[in-house]
RNA sequence: GGGUGGGUUCCCGAGUGGCCAAAGGGGACAGACUGUAAAUCUGCUGCAAAUUGCUUCGGUGGUUCGAAUCCACCCCCACCCA
């Protein structure tokens, strides 16, 4: 089976512009694709980290990845698929991230003579000239047209500003401009970018009168349709200080049924026989798929060390009694800990509540319990003897941390 | 540039001088039941030195004993007209 077949059974391919061209073009390994990256927060997250790895896998198949950071297009932001404007984000801010993806970036793919190639499309968009920008890219784009793409489409009622409906614009420029410069013949992306893709592809025809070539990646939804790789405390990062590795393990480890077998296809590397085989698994051993998921997914990210503990901890703590070396710590200074430390303050310092207020509920509401006691007031006080030892907190059913002074 | 309707808490959305930290719904969180799943039921959902105090209804000023609510100016959005 070849790479475009494998990526299919996967059901990582969402739409593409010339089936037949593309399958022979990625089987072949004569595909040097692109995709965009726009630094909007200081980490990736799992929707880059699909990206990433379908970049891996054409890599893996001869292919030559170009990975574009976003820091001009991050100017102006991506209007797809939202409902409002983005915030907008200073210079600084976008050159900060832009560093914090390049860096993360280089842990998953190999960049150098003959591999990767890594660009900033701030280097060509922030120096552009406006008027010769539009009569040379301008005068090549229908208002019309862009005004019924699917990706303005929610925001026709809401209100769009000219600033983001340039945004197709810039990102048909870029995937020109990497054409031109660099030989980029495809471009991957997830599936909300496919106006911005077929933008570029349009605008290589007009410009060059070569074919360029687009593949947009099944975004990643749960059976609820909403997009994965979201908690309440927001993205689930791929930096470990955002989103610890225990963090990350348990997100995966907590998927509903209905999800696990799609994600496993989607986003590890297992073998597709050896999925095939896990399809047949009976249905008490769902919970080994989800843990399966889960050790790969850390595995891929944090490194296997990492994943190992993970899925120590986790077992340590959901099977009773057991080693809690790897539960998430937070350190206390000996000197706070003095006369002890109340546990709606504790629960602050440990970052598990976001208020005093909301520990309190907590605690009244019977969500919490110290060392496996179930916490009856909130003025239970926790003793410099006992944060010494090292107290485990427990919030709610699956919400583990430890406290230890220093 | 002119007209009309809008901007309320995480989201939707009620509230048009005091009874408002603000109805209702969604989401999130917690409890029960489970399998660390789903569904269901219950609780809960601004902050704190918690029978009280403080901050919040686009922004800034003002009127008033008292403003989400009234007034002025400004910013933003939708629709209609130019």
């Amino acid at each position: 089976m070849q790479i475009y077949e494998e990526l299919q059974a996967r059901g990582l391919i969402a739409q593409v512009t010339d089936e037949p061209q593309i399958r022979d073009l990625i089987n072949n390994g004569g595909a040097r694709f692109y995709i965009g990256f726009d630094p909007t927060a200081d980490s990736l997250h799992v929707g880059h980290f699909m990206a990433l790895c379908l970049m891996k896998r054409l890599q893996m198949a001869g292919n030559k990845p170009v990975v574009l950071v976003g820091g001009g297009t991050a100017h102006i932001g991506d209007p797809s698929g939202r409902t409002d404007m983005r915030s907008m984000m200073t210079t600084e801010i976008i050159e900060h991230n832009s560093e914090c993806f390049r860096k993360q970036m280089e842990r998953f793919i190999e960049f150098g003579e003959g591999k990767a190639v890594m660009v900033n499309n701030a280097d060509w968009l922030l120096n552009l000239n406006y008027v010769e920008m539009l009569r040379d890219v301008g005068a090549c784009f229908s208002v019309n047209n862009m005004l019924r793409a699917e990706c303005y489409k929610q925001r026709m009622e809401k209100g769009l500003s000219f600033l983001e409906f340039n945004y197709m614009i810039m990102q048909a420029y870029d995937f020109l401009y990497l054409h031109n410069n660099l030989g980029c013949n495809m471009q991957f992306g997830g599936d909300d970018q496919w106006s911005n893709m077929l933008a570029g592809t349009d605008l290589i025809r007009r410009k060059t009168g070569k074919d360029a070539f687009a593949m947009t990646i099944t975004l990643l939804l749960n059976s609820e349709g909403k997009k994965m790789g979201k908690t309440q405390k927001g993205a689930v990062w791929l930096d470990p200080n955002k989103t610890t590795p225990f963090e990350f393990f348990q997100y995966w480890r907590n998927v509903d049924d209905a999800d696990v077998m799609k994600c496993i296809r989607m986003l590890t590397f297992i073998s597709l026989e050896e999925i095939a085989e896990m399809e047949n698994w009976a249905d008490n051993r769902i919970n080994e798929k989800k843990e399966v998921l889960a050790f790969e997914l850390t595995k891929l990210v944090h490194g296997e060390e990492e994943a190992v503990k993970a899925r120590e901890a986790s077992h340590a703590l959901f099977s009773g009694v057991g080693d809690d070396s790897n539960m998430p710590t937070t350190e206390i200074d000996a000197a706070d800990a003095e006369n002890g430390i109340g546990i709606m303050d504790l629960m602050m310092t440990c970052k598990l509540t976001a208020s005093k207020g909301e520990a309190r509920r907590l605690i009244q509401q019977g969500g919490v319990s110290v060392n496996g006691e179930k916490v009856t007031s909130i003025d239970l006080v926790i003793t410099k003897e006992q944060l010494t030892e090292g107290v485990k907190i427990k919030k709610g059913k699956k919400v583990f941390h430890k406290a230890v002074v220093k």
